[in-house]
RNA sequence: GUCCCCUUCGUCUAGUGGCCUAGGACAACGGCCUCUCACGCCGUAAACACGGGUUCGAGUCCCGUAGGGGACGCCA
């Protein structure tokens, strides 16, 4: 049987973390057994649903490189297939009109409530044979839920789990207005698109138990479940679609690299022995449902931000250029010369090595898009004394008459400099450093000269011995 | 309140009855390297929630307690 998978989500808000591990999971393991992976927007709460939602569902999933084997669906198409459903079930005798107002349910949520009960509709309607009179108010329609004996199901992830069936409400599958709830159309959907592995959070585990009856009514083969636990905050605290966790596009924005996101989302909750680096390839050969913890997990910044680290060094330069220039223009409110632009591309070896996210990146790449004449950053301009000018003035003597414009050539000329004034390297190397960049952080002072080049270079130190 | 689920270093996790004196990774701390900042390298500290069983033997199986989470909508 060949595997089919969903990413179902609501389009209430924007792709959070959760959901886009949830995503990722049905990827996976539809890549794994060759199989499709596809997606539908569960968007039959009209109110709620938004177009903005959509697109960021869209573009989230594009920048994690999740891509939908078909095109997606939209779950409010089908509405005349769910009712068609109900209608079915409704003939069978295996769903009932209810003719409850809503003060009636909230008045029985109370007392069932009070009463410490699970199941909170008293099914005053179940047996009732509608009358005319009836007929003429709106109804909403209920799925007889079975009163007695206990309900099984065996998820992938979390085992056997067993439900005593008296708990299960009779819930709503048509609303009073004729639209299909969520519960009734995943059922239907799911069934018409051939899932086969339902994986999504444990949040819904409990709806699975209702959802099962539903399938049964229909006469319908259930698809294996696979509920995978929530993602929490740092401190413990819920992360999910209904608060204020932070959307995907959050993280594209703060630098983060959707290969870093994908590695990092992967591990959370999921392992293949001490492997901690991994490639989308290899998450595609070994991804499986066994090796998924049954715990919540904490999202932890750091981590992600270490595993960013290595996936940017491990980046082109290239590619880096591209992620970096947006933002630069924006840092800068001007446009990133082709000179700039080509500097930084030559310059990326050492400041891929000192950055955690492309913003850090764009940060650092500064030193290379600034025009003479550069400002001296206040903590760096002591570093500019009569001494260390006369040292440089030295230096920019010697330096004029290089051949060879090389990092090694350039760390060989500064060292005699050096070794001739009677002063360690470190006492040139700063000056130096201030004097061509502005700043006393950098990159290797001579990859910084490799990169300026001679003319350039030469350039930026008279115009300090000068002032 | 009721129902369901979960519980190994601060965090993510390895562990499927003897290989566990509990391993790895991130973070932390210390050192080395060093032209600044980083990187890198070496090292240190750090956990089986608790209590009962089962067993020759339990992190691993069972029960209970505590704690955490989820669900209880004409939301999804």
């Amino acid at each position: 049987m060949k595997v089919v998978t969903r990413f179902a989500p609501s389009p209430t808000g924007y792709l959070h973390i959760g959901g886009a591990r949830t995503a990722l999971f049905n990827w996976l393991f539809a890549r794994r057994y060759e199989g499709q992976f596809l997606l539908r927007i569960e968007d039959t709460d009209k109110k709620r649903s938004t177009s903005e939602a959509v697109d960021k569902i869209f573009s989230g999933l594009k920048w994690l490189g999740i891509e939908s084997d078909k095109p997606a669906l939209f779950q409010s198409d089908n509405s005349t297939r769910h009712i068609e459903i109900a209608n079915k079930l409704l003939k069978q005798e295996k769903a009932y009109r209810c003719f409850c107002s809503l003060e009636e349910l909230t008045e029985m949520r109370k007392k069932a409530r009070s009463e410490g009960k699970t199941r909170l509709y008293d099914r005053r309607c179940r047996d009732h044979k509608p009358t005319a009179s009836d007929l003429t108010r709106p109804s909403s329609i209920r799925i007889k839920m079975p009163k007695e004996n206990e309900t099984l199901i065996n998820d992938l992830v979390q085992g056997e789990i067993k439900v005593t069936n008296d708990n299960l409400d009779d819930f709503i599958i048509i609303r009073p207005d004729g639209t299909p709830t969520y519960m009734l159309a995943v059922v239907v959907d799911d069934h018409d698109m051939g899932i086969t592995h339902i994986i999504r959070g444990d949040d819904h585990l409990n709806n699975a138990i209702r959802q099962l009856h539903l399938f049964h009514a229909c006469e319908w083969d259930t698809p294996k479940l696979a509920h995978i636990p929530l993602i929490h905050g740092h401190d413990g605290t819920k992360l999910s679609k209904r608060d204020g966790a932070l959307g995907i596009d959050s993280y594209a924005e703060m630098g983060i690299l959707s290969e870093a996101m994908n590695n990092y989302l992967l591990r959370l909750g999921w392992s293949h022995g001490d492997e901690e680096i991994i490639s989308t390839k290899k998450a595609i050969k070994w991804f499986n449902l066994d090796a998924v913890g049954r715990a919540p997990s904490r999202f932890d910044m750091e981590k992600l931000l270490n595993l960013n680290t290595h996936y940017l060094r491990n980046s082109s330069n290239k590619d880096l250029v591209s992620y970096v220039i947006p933002i630069l223009s924006k840092l800068m409110e001007s446009e990133v010369s082709s000179i700039a632009a080509d500097r930084i591309e030559r310059g990326m070896p050492g400041l891929k090595q000192r950055s955690k996210t492309i913003v850090e990146l764009a940060q650092n790449s500064l030193i290379y898009s600034k025009e003479t004449p550069i400002l001296i950053q206040k903590n760096a301009a002591e570093h500019l004394n009569t001494q260390s000018i006369s040292l440089l003035s030295s230096l920019h003597q010697n330096m004029a008459n290089m051949r060879k414009w090389d990092q090694d050539s350039l760390e060989k000329i500064v060292r005699t400099t050096a070794t001739e004034n009677n002063i360690k390297l470190k006492q040139i190397a700063q000056p130096l450093r201030v004097a061509l960049t502005g700043s006393t952080i950098s990159p290797s002072i001579f990859e910084v000269m490799e990169v300026f080049g001679k003319k350039e270079t030469l350039n930026r130190l008279k115009t300090v011995i000068k002032v």
